[in-house]
RNA sequence: GCCCCCAUCGUCCAGCGGCCUAGGACGCCUGCCUUUCACGCAGGUAACACGGGUUCGAAUCCCGUUGGGGGUGCCA
């Protein structure tokens, strides 16, 4: 990681404390990725003082700590405040979540050494709903850090006034909790850092790593006049005032900012392409750029892992970094590809399902999702894809996952795929976790104020259901192979009654009917005397049982017939074929 | 426009210079099983964008072209 033309005398002017307190010693270096020179290795960090015998010991060092399961602290920080990587606390904590043989051999294994000190985020914003991309990068985030025996942080970045609002934040870890994501410290809610922004901003400023604006942005010229932003503006040395916005100073000295990407190697940008940004509003709101970099810092990250949109933001980042004395060797960036939709555009709010929770209502499996998301961009290396507990820390993807290996172009959200994986759970899933699942689809059905009225229906429902776990997909389609158990009579469907009537189907019935009194009431037996009398009519046996079906279903496809029978009750079955031989005689 | 990123079956993932006649999965098609539909099982279909290099040898490395995407806010 090399940020190239750093203002001379930054560290001095800007940082006192930062150059000091990165004590951190760089181990390992950048060592080549199994021979594949393109791609970067993840530097390891480590000290003296906390690396334990084991090799795996938790570095957990924060310049503070936490109280219990108290409210994040609302720390006015200075810039001598942020991260303190190696304090006198550093604390070794609990042994790691992956056992030391499932993170591979030193040299030998894709990262080579890792020690614990990985720290990542999730930072969304919280717009009231969890958008599937954001999902798959929480859950890169969250396999990262268990792989690595780190810790998964939660920022909220609520800088706006009504994205604060508590319903809405709680949509996003209501999401995380069902993809069985949890975080490792209370999570920090970006209004409530406001100071440590400002504070940031004025040590900017008295760096002379930004300058005062008065340039009004151009949605609010027409209407209060003033002018546009000129790239001169740097050097008119504006005291502040009210209105003004504080840009800052990109060195436009012929330099470049690169890093080296995690998952795509080497990215560059020269300075001239990037214009002085906005880090402080004119209502003085500190701008996404100067707070995500400053919260980064405070939190301690020491792995970015987020969607590609972010690649062009990251060269202000780390000028910003760099600019606050935050100039760290250690620090790695990851930037995951993007979900894309069939016609490869970005997934959008308005043209494509986007929203997490959707797809739980929809009766997807949480551990499907989960499933899923990870084989977008991603693969496990023993190519079995499918694991109906994915997270598993012992044997699910947190001891496989390779931030490395995620792939660098965009992977199209395929719902059929999707469909086949939760199709898959959903039958490895017992016959009574499957019934308790399915449950909620019940009681929303349009049959739901007959379902449960009589207490037979739940053991109807259940016995049926080992037949309808291997036909449904998701869960939203389990009414409708079950419907015509609690409706009087089943709709008909057109098509499979035209299709099942054959001339034959009027004595094929009558002679159902006939036999029907005297069967015994067994599904195998049923199944037996049933063929046995197709066979005496000399009917085909597929053809002789659709017009039984279609009078007792409604349709031509549904679960087993015999089992269907001995459910519904000879009675009921006996009503249902006459009132369907019926129909079939007044030339329906 | 400018900047950045990407490029193997329709889709997702393998491929890390010879093991590639390019592998697996989803989808699709065929067959088997079978009371329908599923499940399951057995087959099949289908890809290295193009052009130059480098090399004894390139899907793999380099350059270019083309195509696609993303970003270009006092949104995040």
């Amino acid at each position: 990681m090399a940020i190239s033309n750093v203002p001379p005398g930054s560290c001095s002017t800007v940082v006192v404390v930062a150059c000091v307190v990165f004590v951190v010693v760089v181990a390992g270096g950048t060592s080549s990725l199994r021979g594949h020179s393109a791609k970067p290795t993840v530097s390891a960090t480590r000290t003296a003082a906390t690396e334990k015998s084991t090799g795996f010991a938790r570095l957990g060092g924060r310049g503070w700590s936490f109280g219990g399961s108290s409210p994040p602290r609302s720390i006015s920080v200075t810039l001598a405040d942020l991260p303190g990587r190696c304090g006198a606390s550093a604390i070794v904590g609990p042994e790691p979540a992956v056992p030391a043989s499932a993170v591979g051999g030193c040299g030998e294994g894709s990262l080579g050494r890792v020690t614990d000190s990985v720290r990542v985020r999730f930072a969304p914003s919280p717009t009231g709903f969890l958008h599937l991309g954001s999902a798959r990068a929480a859950l890169f985030n969250w396999l990262f850090a268990r792989r690595h025996g780190g810790q998964f942080l939660l920022r909220i970045e609520d800088t706006d006034r009504d994205r604060s609002r508590p319903e809405l934040i709680d949509v996003i870890f209501e999401g995380l909790e069902w993809l069985g994501l949890d975080w490792d410290e209370p999570p920090v809610h970006q209004s409530q850092r406001d100071d440590a922004h400002q504070a940031a901003v004025d040590v900017l400023l008295a760096g002379g790593h930004a300058y005062w604006s008065d340039a009004v942005p151009e949605g609010e010229r027409d209407r209060v006049g003033g002018r546009a932003y000129d790239p001169a503006d740097r050097d008119r040395g504006l005291p502040p005032a009210r209105g003004r916005a504080v840009r800052f100073k990109v060195p436009h000295d012929g330099g470049v900012t690169s890093w080296n990407d995690l998952i795509r190697g080497e990215i560059t940008v020269e300075h001239e392409h990037i214009e002085d940004f906005v880090i402080r509003r004119a209502d003085g709101s500190p701008t996404f750029f100067l707070a995500n970099a400053s919260d980064d810092a405070h939190m301690g990250i020491t792995h970015v892992i987020r969607g590609e949109d972010l690649i062009n933001i990251t060269p202000k980042y780390l000028l910003l970094r760099a600019a606050m004395g935050l100039e760290d060797a250690t620090l790695q960036l990851a930037h995951m590809p993007l979900i894309v939709n069939e016609q490869r555009k970005k997934l959008s709010k308005r043209r494509d399902d986007v929203s997490l929770m959707d797809y739980r209502d929809r009766g997807y499996l949480a551990s499907a999702m989960v499933n899923y998301l990870c084989l977008l961009g991603w693969g496990p290396p023993d190519g079995e894809e499918v694991r109906i507990d994915p997270l598993n820390l012992n044997d699910g993807f947190p001891t496989m996952f390779d931030i490395t290996d995620v792939s660098s172009s965009p992977a199209a959200f395929d719902t059929k795929k999707l469909a086949h994986i939760n199709g898959e759970h959903l039958r490895a899933l017992s016959v009574e976790a499957f019934a308790e699942l399915a449950m909620p689809f019940m009681v929303t059905a349009p049959f739901a104020d007959r379902f449960g009225s009589d207490p037979a229906d739940r053991t109807t429902f259940e016995r049926i259901l080992p037949e309808v776990q291997t036909r449904v997909t998701t869960l939203d389609e389990v009414p409708g192979y079950v419907d015509f158990f609690f409706v009087d009579s089943p709709e008909i469907d057109e098509t499979s009654w035209n299709k099942a009537m054959v001339p034959d189907a009027a004595g094929w019935l009558d002679a159902v009917i006939a036999e029907v009194p005297g069967w015994d009431w067994d599904a195998t037996v049923l199944h037996e005397s049933f063929m046995g009398l197709a066979e005496e009519l000399g009917a085909n046996r597929r053809k002789f049982q659709a017009p039984v079906r279609v009078a007792l279903t409604g349709r031509s496809v549904g679960p087993p017939l015999f089992e269907s029978m001995e459910l519904l009750g000879r009675d009921e079955v006996l009503r249902r074929l006459t009132v369907a031989r019926s129909q079939l005689a007044g030339g329906g």
